[in-house]
This record gives C-alpha cells, sequence and structure tokens, in this order.
DNA sequence: TTCTCTACTGTGAACGCTCACAGAAGCGTG
DNA sequence: CACGCTTCTGTGAGCGTTCACAGTAGAGAA
C-alpha cells in the first residue's frame, strides 16, 4: 500500500493473485483468460470477479515468452516518405488497419523504413519474431524486403500486387485493370474520343494495371493506341502538372484523360486551367482513387473509388488466417465509378 | 535443421547458445549485452563473435518481464481522425518521432484513439505497463486521457502545451505567442493596419496563444483591438474559407489576415480570390507552420516555421530521460518567420 | 459393481532472460 | 604470508505466464 510511496505504481496483480482471490488455482485462472474451455460455470464467474476486483491485466510480456508469439502486429512502410505525407490514401489504410486490429485487441506497430539503414534494423527486429506478422505498404515493386522477410517466414500481406512474387506472398489489392477500363468506357461514353492518360509509375502494380485497362477499352472500342496520348507520371500532383503539358504538347486535340490518380488529376487541371481548356466542356478528366484531393479540385473530380475500408480490413484478415497456419492468399476487391463534374 | 520442414522457422538462438559457443556462462553473455562493465577484453570479444556466428538476437520478451520496462514507446494521437489525414505535421511529428528513436533502437507504437471506446481501451493497454512511456499528441485540452496517464505515473510528453495541467505534465511547444507576435509585426511593417485574424480553437493552446500574440502587437503598436476583425477557425481548410467570408462581410476594410493554420489560410486565399481581391495588393496573407500547403497555394504563402523536427526530437529526449527516473520538463523552442509572396 | 468416458481442476516444468550473490583470480600493502 | 580491494566469472533463483500431464468426480454402460 505505501510502495506507491515514490510515483512509483504499486506491483500490479498478477495470475496468482487472481488465482488466490477466486479460490481456484493459477491453471483455472488461465484457461479463463484463454477462452473458458473447461472451466465450470462457478470458476469462470468466481475467476471474472476476482480479475475485477483486483483489476488484473494479463502481462503480456510473460505470456509472449511461453506462446512465442508477441500479439502485435507490424506496419511495416518501406516507401520514401515523402510519398507516405502526400498521399490520404496511406492514412486511410493505416487507419483502417489499426481499427480492425482493435477489434482482436492487438495493437499495431508502426515501422516506418525509408532509407536502407532503416530497413536493415527494422527487418533484422521483425525476423528476431518480435511481431508475429506486418503488413506491408510498398507500392514499388523491386522491394527486397517482402522477400527478404517471405524467406524468414514471417506471415506477410502486402497492399497491392507485389509484381515479383505476387505468387508467393499473400495480397489485397483493388482491381486495377477494371477499375480503368470502367472510367476509360465512361469517357468514351461521353462521345470523346481522343483520350489520353498519365500514368503512375510503371515500376508499381497500380501504374502497370491502370495502364492495361486502358488499352484494352481502346482496342475493344475500335480506336487506334495513339502512343502521344500516354505520358507518365509518379503519383505526384507536380509530376500530374507536368504531365498534362506534355500531352497538350503532343497531342492538342486531346478531349479526355484518364489520370492514374486523383492527386496528378489535380495537376492536371491546373495545367488544363492555365492552357485555357475548360473541363469538363474541353476535355474531361478521370481520376483515380477518390482521395480527398478529388472533392478539394475546382471542378470535382470524377474518379474510381478503391475500397480502402475493405482493403484494411481484408488484409488483417488475410494475415491472421496466415499467422493461424492458413496458406497465403490474394484478394482482388472491385472498384466503384464516382461521377461528379470532370466529366 | 529439419525442424525447418513445415515451412516454419528453426528455434531462434537463446543466450545459452550464445554462452556455449563462446565458451562463457550467460552471465557473462548477459553483462556483454548490456553494456559491456565488468567483463574483461577477451570475453567481451569471444561473445561478440558468438553472437555473429549464431546470429543471436535478445528474446524481448523475456527480458521485459524481469526488467519490468517494455523497451518500447508509444505515440498515442487522442484527434478525431480527420485532424489527423488533413494536417501534414502530424505527419511529420511522427516521422521525427520514430527516426529519434530509432537511434536508441526503440519501436514505436502507433495509437489511434479517437472514439470514447477506443480512449478506454488504449489506456488500459498503457497502464498496463505495455509501453514506457507516450509521446501525446492531442492539440484539445480538454483531454481526459493525459490527466489519467498522468495518475497512473506513466511517463508522458505532450505535443503542445496541455491547458489545464501544464505544471504536471511534461511538454515540448513552438513559442506560438512570439510566432504570431513576428507574424504580426510583419503585417504592420507593410503599412498594414486593418489586420484581421483567423484564429484555430480556442480550447487548444495553439488558438489561444496565437490569438494572445497578435493582440499584444496591435495593442502594442497603439492600434485599438476590433473584434469584427477577428473570426475562429478549426485549422480546417473549410474554416478558413468561411472565416474569411465572415471576416469580409464584418470588415469590409480588411487588409491583411494572419491565419492561424497554413491549411486554413489555404482556404482565406479560395475565399478572397473568389470575392476579387488579390493578394497580397489587397489583402496580404500569414499562414502559421510552413506546411506543404503552404507553398502548393497559388501565391505562396509566408509563414512561420515551427521546428517540427526539433520538437520532435525533444519530446523524444525529455520522454526517455523521464522515463530515466528525471522530473517533468516543458520546453519551448523558438519559431522563424519564412517570408513568400501572399505578404 | 466395475469400467470407461467426459468434464473439470491442480501442479510442476518450462519459456529466455536479468539480478543478486558467491567465489576466484590478480595485485598491491602491511 | 595474510589481508583487502578490484575485476571478473559462474550459478541459482525467479519474473508471470502457458502447457502437458496427472488426477478427481460424476454419469452412463456393461
Amino acid at each position: 500500500m505505501t510502495v506507491n510511496a515514490t510515483g512509483g505504481r504499486r506491483r500490479p496483480p498478477t495470475i496468482h493473485d487472481v488465482a488466490r482471490e477466486a479460490g481456484v488455482s493459477r491453471g483455472t485462472v488461465s484457461r479463463v483468460l484463454n477462452g473458458g474451455h473447461y472451466v465450470s460455470p462457478a470458476a469462470q464467474e468466481a475467476v471474472n470477479a476476482a480479475i475485477r476486483r483486483t483489476g488484473y491485466v494479463v502481462n503480456r510480456h510473460a505470456r509472449s515468452l511461453i506462446t512465442g508469439r508477441s500479439d502485435s502486429i507490424g506496419f511495416l512502410l518501406t516507401e520514401p516518405q515523402e510519398r507516405f505525407f502526400e498521399d490520404p490514401n496511406f492514412n486511410v489504410l493505416l487507419r483502417g488497419c489499426t481499427q480492425a486490429l482493435a477489434a482482436h485487441d492487438i495493437p499495431l506497430l508502426l515501422m516506418l523504413a525509408g532509407t536502407e539503414d532503416e530497413r536493415r534494423r527494422i527487418t533484422r527486429y521483425i525476423t528476431a519474431g518480435h511481431v508475429d506478422g506486418v503488413l506491408l505498404v510498398s507500392s514499388h515493386s523491386g522491394d527486397p524486403v517482402a522477400e527478404q522477410l517471405r524467406e524468414a517466414g514471417v506471415p506477410l500481406v502486402a497492399c497491392g500486387k507485389p509484381i515479383g512474387l505476387a505468387s508467393k506472398v499473400s495480397y489485397v489489392a483493388a482491381d486495377d485493370r477494371d477499375g480503368a477500363r470502367d472510367m476509360v468506357r465512361h469517357l468514351l461514353s461521353l462521345g470523346r474520343r481522343r483520350v489520353g492518360t498519365v500514368t503512375g509509375p510503371l515500376d508499381t502494380p497500380g501504374g502497370v494495371e491502370r495502364l492495361a485497362g486502358y488499352k484494352e477499352v481502346l482496342a475493344e472500342a475500335g480506336l487506334e493506341f495513339d502512343e502521344r496520348l500516354v505520358v507518365s507520371g509518379d503519383y505526384s500532383r507536380a509530376s500530374g502538372e507536368a504531365g498534362a503539358e506534355r500531352l497538350l504538347a503532343r497531342a492538342p486535340d486531346v478531349d479526355a484523360v484518364f489520370v492514374a490518380s486523383d492527386l496528378m488529376a489535380q495537376g492536371v487541371l491546373t495545367a488544363l486551367h492555365r492552357a485555357g481548356r475548360r473541363v469538363p466542356q474541353d476535355v474531361a478528366v478521370g481520376g483515380f482513387d477518390d482521395s480527398p484531393a478529388a472533392v478539394a479540385a475546382g471542378p470535382e473530380l470524377t474518379t474510381i473509388r478503391q475500397p480502402w475500408d475493405r482493403i484494411s480490413s481484408e488484409m488483417v484478415r488475410v494475415l491472421l488466417a496466415q499467422i493461424g497456419g492458413e496458406d497465403p492468399a490474394a484478394v482482388i476487391l472491385p472498384t466503384e465509378l464516382v461521377k461528379r463534374e470532370s466529366t
């Protein structure tokens, strides 16, 4: 009682204290703590009451020591960090994963590994078994971290298809190609025939797949592929602006643009505005992501909504399943066309 | 060797294995691990070699079980989450803290507690001793979490001055009042005399202090305080836009606005543009934060730079000191005026 | 009755580490 | 030579939990 004198905390109650308080053995308390199988209703109730009275909370370190599990999950971001700051999707994803895990009472360890040095340290930390699994967010493919973790046998779920090792690593992704098809079909349905595109980086699955969808629909509509209508960006607003300028210079008759991200689409709007083109009258613009940027812009963006809430919850579900011993799995989720003012 | 058959990991080496490999006892290995005091150079070297050979990594659960420390730190965000997404400062702060802690090899647990329910769960989790200390980010004052954690004796450092319990809780903050003074003096030095302000929420230290600095400089310049020139926002872009409209309605002769955040300043620029006022010719606009938003806007914003890199490293320093037994401390860091196009 | 089966409970023995303590070795000092 | 001091090393004990196992009691079947 007086141990608290120096402002330190009182020694927290242990499973022993609870057992004594409830008049049962450690084992019974432990069984109650872990699901309550093979425990009589009377004991169950006595233990629960004792837990309430003592304010007992299980010591996770002791538990982890013996189970070998840490009961925590890592959220690993191997992007260069500017991207993280600029892209609102990461935030949505992070929040979704935190919430999905909170439902299982599992804390999320955020790990930022932007530099090579940090990546090494964190890989070591993870492979040492300090998290049970990893949610990996890294849109670039040539990422060695995924491969290293896979080799070390760490349960892993990637966000987006990891180009190199899609068959070996679990992932959850939106159906980029189908989303792109929807958008381009929509633009064609408005009567546009000179549809350009600003792609994402072509070493990312999103960049590749969305471009593929674009090409497919043009072919399907019998339109000839014109490479002057294709420019690439890096998902940043600035690259969208630059891309649109290049597009206008190379194909001045462009009457619609499918932009592979909303952020880039904002840049495209800026460039079109400066060039005196009206949106959507002269040029229709379609984005991708349905990020907050989509409605912040001048004319609100028609865009493709990625189901980020479902992506995050699916990532967590697949990861927990994998930790539980199931095989890696791939989950592809449908996208949705959101029509607004820019088309 | 063949334990690996099912894809599981080989049993990782323990301190025992290292001891055997190095030809010393557990105790000696442990001493090397914890600073190497009272260890002969020969033993030191033998142990280090054995660690390299075996790939040994200390089992933190076992260590924590006995030391009572968890060797990890929580980054607790009690904001409603939209704020987190909208405000780039949080990202900078988060990154800075992660890096500062990485230097000590301490992982950061990100905890989002937007709802009352989540706050309860996380408070319980923290007070159960699963982190050694907490970096608290919550600009609103009436936050019960800080008080609860303080009472539980959890080392705690707040970002920004916690209004209610500044004397009891460590905090690190930029000198908001002085920054506001600098900005308003700058506006006056340009010859402006009808200087309005869009404040932050007045239940946040930033909101209060920046307004106080504004008032001080007006008084110091012998200008009468005109409450029509003062409107409040909530740091969001939308509230800046609305604030500027109210300001223009109530005081059409306004010739400068000190806006308590860059994000709100963006809204102010939008509203001024719509009202046909030129920036800076008709109305000079000063922001606060030097966030990416400052340079993204039409005319680049003159703003007050908060030293976020130093704020995060100081927060970590103060927290680690407090965990080490030192008393709570307050750190106030200077701000810097950044002149750009909007003034 | 006796035997088996199920439902439940208690008891060591770990898990991998740190800590306190005891002891050894080396060295200078009285 | 005995003594103390410092530096170094090994050894049990124990942190709080889970797990495997042994054991008890009661119900139903032979």
